[in-house]
RNA sequence: GGGAGUUUAGCUCAGUUGGGAGAGCACCUGCCUUACAAGCAGGGGGUCACAGGUUCGAGCCCUGUAAUUCCCACCA
C-alpha cells in the first residue's frame, strides 16, 4: 500500500508518469483491423513556435478526444508534427543574420538553407518536448514535420497532378506584394484594416482643350500608371467625353476616357482613374478595355524607371511630391480625410502592394466545388454549426490561390524553364534523371533552370491528414487510418487551412481528411483581452504547469468553456482548480487509509446499503452523461459534471455517510463500503483520466493492483442492474432533510457540537415516495446519518399524529421532523424563518393557482404537466398547513 | 456594406427540443468535526439588455431597438 502525501505534488509524479507511458510505448498505434481505428492529425506547430496557451488548449482537447477513445478500445493514434512555416521562420532566420550582419543576398541560397536547417534542427523539437509537459498522448514515432522527404514527395505529386489537371496554371495576374518581406502573398494573408487616410481630388487636361475632367483617388502615387479615365455609361454628365483623350501629366501619357460599369455615379465626382498594374478593380476594367498595364513600382516599393521623373521614390515619398506637382501645374482640387481600409500582410503590417507578376495559382473553382458538396451532405460536420457558415461563405467567393512565394524556405516549386526558349516542363526533376540528350521538346534545348520560387507554405499543411500517413504511397497507415475522425482547430484559420485540407484531400484521396471539425474559441486574458505580446498580457503555460502541474492548466483551459466560444484565462482560477486536484487526492487518500489486509481485494461481506445503492446509481448515471457530453464535443461539460458529482455527491455525501461503518471494525458492512467506495472512485477517475491524466494515473495505480494503467483501462459503462432509483430518491430525502435541520441549527446559533433531539413524524397513508411503513424504514436506517450529519442526539421515529408541543417543525413530503425548543435558542428567529417558509410556500400555491384556474391551461398544455403542478399543490398546501400551525403555536 | 456572436447574481459563465432562475469565485456567519482550512456547514444577492408579438405559460420561439465583440468585403 502506498502512502500518500497530504497534498498533491505535481511535480513528484508528472514527468515521472509520463516516462512510464513513453517508455511502455502506450501512445504508439499500429495498423490492426481487429480494431477500429480513431486517427487524429494535430495542427501543426511552426518549428518557430513557442507553447503559447493557444496550442495548449487545442491540443488538450485533443487529447481528451484521443484518450477517451483509447478507453474505449479504439485504436487511436494522434499524428504529431510540425510546420515549416516559410514566411514566418524565413523571416526570423533573416532577422537573426541581420544582427551578425549578414543578408539573404550576401550568403546565397544554398548556405542560407543550410542555415535554416539548422535552425530547423535547434528549434522545430522545441515545441513538441513542451507539448511532452501538457501530458499529450501523441505517438512520437510518428512525428512528421512538412519538409520530410515524404512529405515533400507529397507536395511534388500534388503539384504535378494538379498541374496536368490544368488545376495549377502560370499567369500575370494581379497579386497582393509585400514590400518588406518581398514576396506575394494570398488573399488570405492580407487583412484589412481601417486607416485614417485621405481622398485627394485632382484633374486631368482633356487633350486639346482647355477643359478638365476631375477625379478623385487616395493613391495620387498610382497616377504615373493610369491608363484610362472611366465614366459609368449611363452617366449623362460625362458621355460625351467618352472617347476623348486625356493627358496624364510629368509622364504625359495621353491616356483614353472609357464608359464602365464599375463606375459608381454617386461617389466622388464620377470619375475613376484606371490603373490596371494597381488595383484589382482596375484591372479587371483594364481587361475588359484592353488598357496597357503600366507597372511603376519596384519589389521594395519605390516607384521605377515608368515614373520618369520620380523614379527612385518610395511610394509614400512619391504621394507627396505628386501632390506637389500637380498643386504647381494647377491640377489640384482638394484634399479632404477620409477613412478607409487598407490591405496589410497580417504577419508584417506593412501595407500591401497589389503588382501585376507572374505566378503560379491554383484553379478554385473546380476545387471548391466538391468541398462544399461534402459540407451540405453532411459529410463533413463543423461543430458548432455556426462555423460551418464561414466556411461556405469562403468557398462560394473564393479566388484562384496565388501558391508561388519568392522565399527560400519552402518546398520549392518543380517548375523547370528551358534557357534556350523559356518552354516549361513541371516534373520532380528535368532533366530527367539518367536521360540524355536534348529534353527540350520545343527547341532541343538541354539547359533548364528549376523555378525559383517555394510554396505557400499553406500548400503543404493542406496535405497533412494523408501526407503525414504515407501518401503518395499507398502505405498500410493510409488504408487504415484515413480519413482522420476528427480535425480540432480554432476558428481563426478556417480560410487558411481547414478548406484547404478539405478539397486538397477530396481531390488526391476522393474522401474528405476528416468527419468532423471541431471549432474552439481563443484563450484570452482576465479581462478578456486577446493576448497579444504588445500588450505583455501573454501566458506562459510552462510557468503554469511549473507552478500548478499540467492537470490544473488542463482543467483550468476546458473548464467552463461553451463550444467555439472565447475564455478567460487567470491564475486565480487555476488556483481554484489546483484545489479540485487536491479534493479528489485526499478523497483517494482516505480511502487508503482505511484499507487494511484484504480489504482491496476482499468481496463485499454484506449486501449494499441504500447510500451504496444511491451512490452507485448516481455514478451510473453520471457515466451516462460525461460520455453522451464528449461524444456531442462538449468537453467542458463533461468534465463540470464529473468534478460536480466527486465534490458535491461522493466527497461530500457518500463519504461522510459511510464514515461511521469504516470507524467500526466490527460492522459487517464495512467491507462494502469500502469496496464501493474504491468502485465509485475508480470509474470516476477513469471519466476523469482523459482531460486530468497524471492524477488520475498516480491514484488509480495507489489504489488497486489489477491494472497497470488507467490511460489503457476500459471506459466506463452505464449498467441498467446498478440503477437505484428507489435508493436516490430515498437518500435524497435524507439528503434534504439534513439540509433543512443544518439550517435551522445555523439560524439558531445552535453550536455545532450541541445535539438536538429529532422526532420525526410520518403521516399516514402513501406519499410519492414511499409508504408511511417505508419512510419509517428509511429513517430508521438513515437514524446514523441525522446523527452524523446533522448533529442530531436522540432521534425518535413515530407515526402518530400528535405535535409535539414546543418545537420547531421541519417539513418533508410525507412527514415533519420536530425539533424541541428546549435544544434551542432563538425563538425570534425561527419564526422568521417559518414566516419566511410560509411566504414562498404561498408564492408557490398562489402561482400554481393561477396556471390550475387558467382555462387554456388545463385544456392545452399536456396531462402529465397538469397532474405535476397538482400534485405540487397537494405537496405545498400540506406543508403550507403545518406551518401555519407550528406558527400559531409559537406565538402563544 | 454584408454576416455571425454576446447581453442572466458584484465578477466569470452554465441554462439540452418553452412548464417551479443555477454554478464557481467574491461577500457575510459559524466551525482547526482524526481525508482535505487548497477544507466543512449555513446565508444574503438577479424586472434573465430594452420594446413588442406568438402561447394557457417565454431566460428559451418570432419581430424590432440598443450596447458590445468578432469575421468577411475591390467603392476609386
Amino acid at each position: 500500500m502506498k502512502e500518500l502525501e497530504k497534498n498533491y505534488t505535481p511535480h513528484t509524479v508528472e514527468d515521472k508518469i509520463y516516462k512510464k507511458w513513453l517508455d511502455k510505448g502506450w501512445f504508439h498505434a499500429e495498423v490492426d483491423y481487429s480494431r477500429k481505428p480513431y486517427t487524429i492529425v494535430i495542427p501543426p506547430p511552426n518549428i518557430t513556435g513557442q507553447l503559447h496557451v493557444g496550442h495548449a488548449l487545442n491540443t488538450i482537447l485533443q487529447d481528451i478526444l484521443i484518450r477517451t477513445k483509447r478507453m474505449q478500445g479504439y485504436n487511436a493514434l494522434w499524428v504529431p508534427g510540425t510546420d515549416h512555416a516559410s514566411i514566418s521562420t524565413e523571416v526570423r532566420i533573416v532577422n537573426s543574420m541581420a544582427a551578425e550582419g549578414l543578408t539573404k543576398e550576401s550568403i546565397g541560397r544554398e548556405t542560407f538553407l543550410k542555415r535554416a536547417w539548422q535552425w530547423r534542427a535547434e528549434y522545430g523539437g522545441r515545441i513538441l518536448q513542451q507539448f511532452k509537459k501538457l501530458g499529450l498522448s501523441c505517438d512520437w514515432e510518428r512525428e512528421r514535420f512538412t519538409m520530410d522527404e515524404g512529405l515533400s514527395r507529397a507536395v511534388t505529386e500534388v503539384f504535378i497532378r494538379l498541374y496536368e489537371k490544368g488545376l495549377i496554371y502560370q499567369g500575370e495576374k494581379l497579386i497582393n506584394w509585400c514590400p518588406k518581406c518581398r514576396t506575394t502573398i494570398s488573399d488570405a494573408e492580407v487583412s484589412h484594416e481601417d486607416m485614417e487616410g485621405a481622398f485627394y481630388h485632382m484633374k486631368y487636361r482633356i487633350k486639346g482643350t482647355d477643359e478638365c475632367l476631375q477625379f478623385a483617388t487616395t493613391r495620387p502615387e498610382t497616377a504615373l500608371g493610369d491608363t484610362a479615365l472611366a465614366v459609368n455609361p449611363l452617366d449623362g454628365r460625362y458621355a460625351k467625353y467618352v472617347g476623348q483623350t486625356v493627358i496624364v501629366p510629368i509622364v504625359n501619357r495621353e491616356i483614353p476616357v472609357i464608359a464602365d460599369e464599375y463606375v459608381d455615379m454617386d461617389f466622388g465626382t464620377g470619375v475613376v482613374k484606371i490603373t490596371p498594374a494597381h488595383d484589382p478593380n482596375d484591372f479587371e476594367v483594364g481587361e475588359r478595355h484592353n488598357l496597357p498595364r503600366v507597372n511603376i513600382m519596384n519589389d521594395d516599393g519605390t516607384l521605377n524607371e515608368n515614373a520618369g521623373e520620380l523614379a527612385g521614390l518610395d511610394r509614400y515619398e512619391a504621394r507627396a511630391e505628386i501632390i506637389r506637382r500637380f498643386k504647381a501645374l494647377g491640377l489640384f482640387v482638394r484634399e479632404e480625410k477620409l477613412n478607409h481600409a487598407v490591405g496589410v500582410h497580417e504577419r508584417c503590417n506593412e501595407v500591401v502592394e497589389p503588382l501585376v507578376k507572374v505566378q503560379w495559382f491554383v484553379k478554385m473553382r473546380d476545387l471548391a466545388q466538391p468541398a462544399m458538396e461534402v459540407y451540405k451532405n453532411g459529410q463533413l460536420r463543423i461543430v458548432p454549426e455556426r462555423f460551418g457558415k464561414i466556411y461556405a461563405h469562403w468557398l462560394e467567393n473564393i479566388r484562384d490561390w496565388c501558391i508561388s512565394r519568392q522565399l527560400w524556405w519552402g518546398h520549392r516549386i518543380p517548375a523547370y524553364y528551358c534557357e534556350r526558349c523559356g518552354h516549361v516542363e513541371v516534373a520532380d526533376a528535368w532533366p530527367r534523371p539518367g536521360s540524355s540528350g536534348p529534353e527540350c521538346v520545343k527547341c532541343g534545348g538541354s539547359q533548364f533552370r528549376q523555378d525559383e520560387d517555394t510554396l505557400d507554405t499553406w500548400f503543404s499543411s493542406a496535405l497533412w491528414p494523408f501526407s503525414t500517413l504515407g501518401w503518395p504511397d499507398n502505405t498500410p497507415e493510409l488504408q487504415y487510418f484515413y480519413p482522420t475522425d476528427v480535425l480540432v482547430t480554432a476558428y481563426e484559420i478556417i480560410f487558411f487551412w481547414v478548406v484547404r485540407m478539405v478539397f486538397s484531400g477530396l481531390e488526391q484521396m476522393g474522401r474528405p481528411p476528416f468527419r468532423d471539425v471541431l471549432i474552439h474559441g481563443i484563450v484570452r486574458d482576465a479581462q478578456g483581452r486577446k493576448m497579444s505580446k504588445s500588450l505583455d498580457n501573454g501566458v506562459d503555460p510552462l510557468e503554469i504547469i511549473e507552478k500548478y502541474g499540467a492537470d490544473a492548466l488542463r482543467f483550468t483551459l476546458v473548464a467552463g468553456t461553451a463550444l467555439g466560444s472565447d475564455s478567460r484565462f487567470s491564475e486565480e482560477r487555476v488556483e481554484n482548480n489546483r484545489n479540485f486536484l487536491n479534493k479528489i487526492w485526499n478523497a483517494a487518500r482516505f480511502i487508503l487509509m482505511h484499507l487494511d489486509e484484504g480489504s482491496r481485494t476482499g468481496g463485499r461481506g454484506a449486501p449494499l446499503q441504500p447510500e451504496d445503492k444511491w451512490i452507485l446509481s448516481r455514478v451510473n448515471s453520471v457515466i451516462k452523461e460525461v460520455t453522451d457530453h464528449i461524444e456531442l464535443y462538449d468537453l467542458g461539460m463533461a468534465l463540470q459534471k464529473v468534478q460536480d458529482f466527486i465534490w458535491d455527491e461522493f466527497c461530500d455525501w457518500y463519504i461522510e455517510m459511510v464514515k461511521p461503518r469504516l470507524y467500526n471494525h466490527e460492522d459487517p458492512s464495512r467491507e462494502t463500503a469500502l469496496a464501493t467506495l474504491l468502485d465509485v472512485l475508480a470509474d470516476a477517475l477513469r471519466l476523469l483520466h482523459p482531460f486530468l491524466p497524471f492524477i488520475t494515473e498516480e491514484i488509480f495505480t495507489s489504489i488497486q493492483t489489477e491494472e497497470e494503467t488507467i490511460m489503457l483501462s476500459a471506459w466506463p459503462q452505464y449498467r441498467p442492474e446498478r440503477s437505484f432509483p428507489q435508493e436516490e430518491r430515498e437518500i435524497g430525502l435524507i439528503k434534504e432533510v439534513v439540509k433543512n435541520i443544518r439550517n435551522v441549527r445555523a439560524n439558531m446559533n445552535v453550536a455545532p457540537s450541541r445535539k438536538v433531539t429529532l422526532i420525526i413524524a410520518i403521516e399516514s397513508g402513501q406519499t410519492q415516495l414511499a409508504s408511511a411503513e417505508n419512510l419509517q424504514a428509511v429513517f430508521e436506517s438513515g437514524r446514523m446519518f441525522l446523527g452524523m450529519l446533522a448533529g442530531a442526539g436522540e432521534v425518535a421515529v413515530r407515526t402518530d399524529p400528535e405535535v409535539p408541543p414546543a418545537s420547531v417543525p421541519i417539513v418533508f413530503p410525507g412527514g415533519t421532523v420536530y425539533i424541541p425548543l428546549s435544544d434551542l435558542v432563538d425563538i425570534d428567529k425561527e419564526i422568521a424563518r417559518l414566516t419566511k417558509e410560509r411566504g414562498k410556500l404561498e408564492t408557490e400555491l398562489t402561482r400554481i393557482d393561477a396556471k390550475l384556474a387558467s382555462n387554456g391551461f388545463i385544456e392545452k398544455a399536456p396531462p402529465a404537466v397538469i397532474d405535476g403542478e397538482r400534485q405540487k399543490r397537494e405537496k405545498y398546501a400540506a406543508m403550507l398547513r403545518q406551518v401555519q400551525e407550528q406558527l400559531a403555536g409559537m406565538a402563544k
